[in-house]
DNA sequence: ACCTGAACACCGTTCAAGT
DNA sequence: ACCTGAACACCGTTCAAGT
């Protein structure tokens, strides 16, 4: 059933990978799919942890946090291929192997790359919650309409409407989605690495 | 039309704001909203701003760090009340009124707490992703469930296949939402400050 | 010019009934 | 015991035809 599913978002995206259209490729009913699978959500975590099997283990070059990041852009930039799973996904608690073997290794380099345990077992949460908001918010089908129309609407207010938006301009806007998301994963290493748990 | 959406989604959630329950509240057909509004996304985005506008300024009391920690806390508050609606927004880019006076007042605080103008940025899009991304993810309907899968997927494996996972055991689950809510905007906010974007 | 009934093209999930 | 046809209860969006 997931080997058809993959198959079928590969070809038509996720939108595409419904119980009725997956129970037609199988010559069946939409029923009987709920032999294998308990529901929708199900599904698509079962998906994504076939989609992260293919996530090519970390070629092994680098300090540990130059691994960590290299981890963390190979997830984002695989999820970006599909944004509609990402934001299922989301709202689920993943638990397949890949998924999980994925986490033990991004806490491991986070260890390793200096950050205190404590520290690294809250901050691998919020690292791997961006790569999947980032990949759910920049995929979006229409989502360079929505940035312009958000540019646009900045720009159709009275100057001084909102000074701090105005102030910063030129920044807001700047650098490529790559740049951006290396630099949201430095700063929240960063962050995560030098500030401590409550006790 | 937004009017009766925010009564529908307040009262029974937004799963039943959809153009044709809203049609049936107007006595009229699914067709006529679209006179209104272009679709169901531009609709929750909308509603989102409508919400937003409900978010009390700050207090202005303590310092700008705390004051941002405040705003981000209160804003995480609000859309965890209605987690459908954080997972629906996070794949648009918000352009209402109330969205843009609450960037612009991040932003100005991030500013105000020592924040370099790039950083400031550059970073501010990534708190409030983690605001909304939050909120889609602890806010859904079965999220305890999924937790409890995880741990026991975690559980159920021999000893050994995760190392890093089982070493952090204890820290892994450990805290209430309220407290790794706070942490993971202070390191955030730490680490923004602390890293420069790429020239 | 403005609005909308009805249709098009779909959904997820359940359950009684078959094999 | 295992599987599934058919039904239930919905969706968003479009467009031809009315007022």
């Amino acid at each position: 059933v997931v080997a058809v599913a993959m198959r079928v978002m590969r070809e038509e995206g996720l939108e595409k990978v419904t119980m009725r259209r997956l129970a037609g490729e199988l010559d069946t009913g939409p029923a009987s799919l709920y032999v294998y699978v308990e529901n929708t959500a199900e599904l698509h975590g079962a998906i994504l942890d076939e989609l992260l099997a293919e996530l090519t283990p970390p070629p092994a070059e680098g300090g540990a946090r130059e691994q960590l990041i290299a981890a963390l852009t190979a997830l984002t930039e695989v999820l970006l291929r599909h944004p509609s799973l990402a934001r299922s996904v989301l709202t689920l608690r993943p638990s397949g192997p890949h998924y999980l073997r994925l986490v033990d290794s991004l806490l491991g380099l986070l260890l390793a790359s200096g950050a205190p345990a404590p520290n690294a077992a809250w901050g691998v949460d919020i690292l791997v919650q961006h790569a999947m908001a980032t990949a759910a918010e920049h995929g979006g089908d229409a989502y360079d309409g929505e940035a312009a129309r958000q540019e646009s609407a900045i720009a159709g207010t009275e100057p001084g409407a909102y000074p701090n938006l105005d102030a910063a301009g030129e920044h807001l806007m700047s650098g490529t989605g790559a740049q951006r998301s290396r630099w949201a994963f430095e700063a929240m290493i960063a962050g995560i690495t030098a500030t401590a748990p409550p006790a």
